[in-house]
DNA sequence: GTGGTCTAGACCACG
DNA sequence: GTGGTCTAGACCACT
């Protein structure tokens, strides 16, 4: 699992972070209970502060994401657990601007629904 | 054309404001060539400060759904000159971690596919 | 509402000021919408750290108590948003062992309840 | 007597096992005089540290549950010695910001009190 | 050695 | 001036 920040970037270091690793377990690159690396670790691999690596860390607890193994240091989640947490009030608040930036762009239904699959199958496609 | 502000939300309010004239425009309710209301006025409906406001103006000038008009008054571009410009990248930027945290979530294309499209219709059906 | 730390307390100073200020709605001294001091003033008050004084309202703003208000800083979120979210886990979780030990210091279930509506009438009973 | 740790749980590992025992001496399960397993053993059946057992053996020592017996084993106390501490300061301190929490979240002092004496019945009536 | 907590100082986006 | 982010260094509880 390589991750990679990119500092010129807005969005902020924990976020891309976070992002990565929320690909990672899509992928499936990143299976249940696997152990993700220290915040020491990860923090000196990628040459940031370990506090940002535990803002990113205690984020994705939040969500469900990654648990804290008392043994295993932070691990990831079952995917059941994951699975359970509904995100549709998220989805309908990040994609209403979008939806209507991409209408006034004159992007239609379809455009739209063929992007998303091809992001989706770019994802998924890539299982290991 | 009604907007407002959330000011408990985490969106910023210049953003959330460029959001819903950009909604406005996708509706229909902002035509074409219409003029925005002054920087002052907004400014003083919606309770916020000047500069709020100047920066969405700003932001939409340079995305290109306002333009100026005689050096005074803000008003639409034309749906055409909106139309050419291109947002691929941009959606891709944005949907492919969503795209990834609802694969996550245990979402399939389908369901993705689907609420684009609910999304959509629910912009486009109340076009006045 | 008078806000005091004690650093000699075992407790983490962030989760003292959050049960202080829990208490504070709990006893109506802190009504909804009312603003919240600034992290820099409440720390520079109470000789501590801004980031444990932004710790604890992040806690606080993810257990729905305080949100962030774009004029106001930071403000008590409505009673009744408060009030919808479900504690019965937690309170579980907490007061199993807890009652599994005063049950084996000889105390009954009346003992319990007597204590528990004692602490109830002295945060309520001083409702301001 | 059943042990079981849950390394995924954010209370630390002596604890759990601390407030599981007191829980088995609640119940009955565990008797006075009743040996408790050696500090390798525990350790090894639960695949725990050493020092983790040997913690929370001290714990209990310290709060009167567990006796040395003749400098060899460790023993559960005479319940009434376990009887004569007092822990209403205790109970004072944990259950006032969580008495103060539910009457945030709506919960009326009933409630509680329902709310302790199912927990209670829970315990005591698994007695064996 | 791990994550958790606290302090400290700095810059930035927002309003 | 506000909160948000990032860095840095330190100590502690837990295992």
């Amino acid at each position: 699992m390589l991750l990679k920040i990119q500092f010129e970037n807005e969005t902020p270091i924990y976020e891309q972070l976070r992002n990565q690793i929320i690909m990672g377990i899509a992928k499936g690159e990143l299976k249940e209970g696997e152990s993700m690396p220290s915040v020491r670790q990860l923090a000196a691999d990628l040459g940031i502060n370990l506090h940002t690596v535990n803002k990113t860390y205690n984020l994705l607890k939040n969500e469900g994401f990654l648990v804290v193994h008392r043994r295993k240091s932070v691990i990831v989640n079952t995917l059941e657990a994951i699975n359970q947490i509904d995100i549709s009030e998220k989805l309908d608040q990040v994609l209403s601007p979008l939806v209507a930036e991409a209408i006034c762009r004159g992007l239609g239904t379809d455009d739209l629904s063929q992007i998303v699959k091809r992001i989706y199958s770019n994802i998924t496609k890539e299982t290991k």
